[in-house]
This record gives structure tokens, C-alpha cells and sequence, in this order.
DNA sequence: TAGATTGTTAATCGATTAACAATC
DNA sequence: TAGATTGTTAATCGATTAACAATC
């Protein structure tokens, strides 16, 4: 039986975390590391072995009393709980200087996902080669969505058309966004949605940066 | 006396949701709303109204009991928080993708930051116009962030350097890192650091895709 | 077997929510 | 003044850390 099924409700706080404990193991993996402790673990990412054991033991015991955890073994299962033995199927909707870095410089197939096309409204980039496809118009949407079992959304499009268009597609079958429009978007509560919101990120640099001068001033 | 002065150990909980509450406060702003309680702004937000009053308590009574919160009085002192009153010197490293991206998408001078220029270890892209500026060797940055004074560098280098591309930048006094490469810098704590980890964040997707999936399953 | 380190329970800490007195 | 809504204290909830028995 599937470890991951049987994970829920598993706090967003843990999730969070997952993506990096997969980063150092993949790192250790690199390095013919063979077992590690979550002493050492911690040591080297800065948390504490307890928090480690804990976030593990959601999914199951991974680690053996007296020796620690499998490197190999524990990346491979992290990696099945984040879900990167599953496949989807992803277009990216805007192809802006967003859109288009997020097409050439993200390694999609490697996570799982098949990029599989881009849409944009502006007629001037209709055509352009991207990577290996060509910028559609938005009218192709729904049969392309449809066609090709799309199941997530990259919106690389501006805020003003992007609650519309998160709401349009959903109607097409799209069960999840990527969503980088300094927006929340109206969807319902079955469609996932991961927002990176860049603005937010480079406010709260602003605020520390304030608190820090703040401090020194003191 | 400045309250954000004042403002000490709040915890990054709450400066995380300073910007979404920036952002509505601008809109209702720009949709000339005088004022606002708690009550109606936690039904927009979907978050509770105990803790929007909490949150902002922490830097000091914005509100009026029996009244609310002015709305433009509101939004204009959570931006003196988030430092958007303050100006920064700000260069990009790496010019990939991505960091032509952000040089032509993210509105920086809105938010007091002056883009001052853009840098590359490429020489194929060395001269390269981007914006209103020319990608620059990685050579001039001792003396282009002394003469400037740069005090924020965004890192769009591949992991690999990024770490040392740090430190080199430390030493050459810059003050805080709006980081995307995928890897944890390695810097003085007195340095700020604000990761966006796109790949963490892709991966988060797929995990909260996958478990949708297999709760439907049951 | 002895030593090491997990898995897990218990204790602590911090963040969120509820309640209500203060006051505009 | 009466009604509304904040600011703030108290209660609850959840997440993190500590401790240790289980066991490899």
C-alpha cells in the first residue's frame, strides 16, 4: 500500500518543507553519500534533528533505530510524496518576459510535468517560436485544453485578466495553477492553486531591509 | 516618532500577509473607499477579523473604534512599514531568463528600488541592451556596487556560483539578496536574504496535486 | 550485547481566535 | 446617549522542541 495515500491532513507548514529536505538528499545522493543521521541532516540544513524525525514520520518510518535513513532510499520516497512519479500535462497562458523565461529556463519535464503549449492575446506573438512551440492565440484554448488533457496552468498574464481566464479554464478541465498574476484567484475549493506572488516576495525584502537599518540606527 | 521604529520581533507570520493586506487596502483605495472595519475587510480577504486587528496592533492603532480604518490613512502607513518610503540601489546578476524577466517585468521604481544595472559572466551577452541599460561583465561589479552604492543585489545565477557570487558581493558591501538561484546562500546573518525557490514551489504544486487526486480516489 | 538513533509521546512555545471592555 | 468597532486580554489551537522508550 502507497505510503502517500494514506497522508492527510498533513499541515502546509510540513509541505513547505518537504521541497527542501528533497534539494540536500538529492545533493547527498550526488555526492555517494550512503546514510545520514537527522543529527547530521539537521547540522547542515539548519533545523532541528526533532522537527526532521517529526515532518518524516507524517509519511511513515523511513529511518532504522541505531543506523538513521538511506539516502537513496529516502530521496526516492520524498520524491513519490511530492509527486514526481505522476505525470500532467501543463500549458503556460501569457507569453511575456515571465511567460517566456519561466518556458526556457524551467525544467518542467524533469518534475513530471509535459509543457505542452503557450497562449497569448497579443496577436504580435502569435507564431513566435518558444523553446520548441509556437505562441498560440487564446481562442485555441478550449479545444487545445480539452484535446490534450490538460490538467494545470501557468498564468503569466496580467491581474486585470486573470481571475477570467483562471475561471475559463476551469470550466475547460484544468484542475491547477501556477499562478504568478498579483491576484487570488475565484476558483473552487477542488482546484489547487499555487501562487507566487514576486511583489509580496520583494515587499517583505523591503521590510526587512527597513527593520535591519532600523535596528543598527538603534 | 516613527512607529515603524518601534516595531521589533514581529514575527515573519505577519510581515508575510502585510503585502496582500497592501494590496487590498490599494484597491480599495483606487476604488475611492473612505474607510473600512475589520469585519468587512476579513470577508474580502477570507482571513478573521481578529486577526487583521492583531496584525496591524503590532505597529501601533490605525483604527477608530466605532468607525473603522481610514482607508488611504491605512494604506499609506502599512507602506512606511513595508519601507516603500525609503529608496535602494539595485542590480541584477545574471542575465538569463530569468533576470531579463524581472529587469523588464517587475516595476521596481514603484517600489523605491533604483535599478541601476545588469550583470553577466556570458560575454556573448556582454553589451546586450536590456531595458535602458547594458549587460555588463562580471568584472565590473567591485567597482560598480562601491561607486553606486548598491545595496541590494538580485541573484539570477545558476546555483552553482550563486553561493560565492554572494560572498563576493558581501565583501563588496552590498546588504541584502533577493535570491533565486536554488540554494541556500551562505552569508553573515546581519545580511538579509529573500529566496523565491520556483522549483520548491513547483514541487508544492505537484504535491497538493497529487493529494487531491488520491482523496478523490477514496 | 552495547551503542546509536529512530519513532513517538509529552512539554513548551508561539500563533490564531474569541471575548469584551474601552472609546469614538 | 446608543451603537459600532477598535484595541487588547484571555482562551484555544497548532506547531515545534525535548525527552526517552523502543529497537536495530
Amino acid at each position: 500500500m502507497d505510503k502517500e495515500i494514506d497522508a492527510k491532513n498533513i499541515s502546509q507548514a510540513v509541505i513547505s518543507r518537504l521541497p527542501r529536505y528533497f534539494r540536500y538528499l538529492g545533493e547527498l545522493k550526488d555526492s555517494n553519500v550512503e546514510r545520514i543521521s537527522s543529527q547530521e541532516l539537521s547540522e547542515m540544513m539548519k533545523v532541528t534533528a526533532s522537527q526532521i524525525r517529526q515532518d518524516f514520520n507524517n509519511f511513515g518510518g523511513f529511518g532504522q533505530q541505531g543506523y538513521g535513513y538511506r539516502v537513496n532510499y529516502l530521496y526516492d520516497e520524498i520524491g513519490k510524496i511530492l509527486g514526481l512519479n505522476k505525470t500532467h500535462h501543463l500549458i503556460i497562458v501569457g507569453a511575456g518576459n515571465l511567460g517566456q523565461a519561466l518556458a526556457n529556463y524551467m525544467n518542467f519535464e524533469r518534475r513530471g510535468f509535459h509543457f505542452k503549449g503557450i497562449f497569448d492575446s497579443n496577436e504580435q506573438l502569435h507564431g513566435k517560436k518558444i523553446r520548441d512551440m509556437y505562441v498560440q492565440p487564446m481562442e485555441n484554448l478550449e479545444s487545445f485544453v480539452k484535446d490534450n488533457d490538460i490538467d494545470i496552468a501557468v498564468l503569466t498574464i496580467p491581474k486585470t485578466s486573470a481571475v477570467a481566464v483562471a475561471e475559463e479554464l476551469v470550466g475547460y478541465g484544468v484542475k491547477a495553477f501556477w499562478n504568478f498574476a498579483h491576484v487570488d484567484l475565484n476558483v473552487p475549493k477542488e482546484i489547487v492553486v499555487e501562487s507566487v506572488h514576486l511583489s509580496d516576495s520583494l515587499l517583505k525584502l523591503s521590510y526587512n531591509i527597513n527593520r535591519k537599518e532600523n535596528e543598527d540606527e538603534e
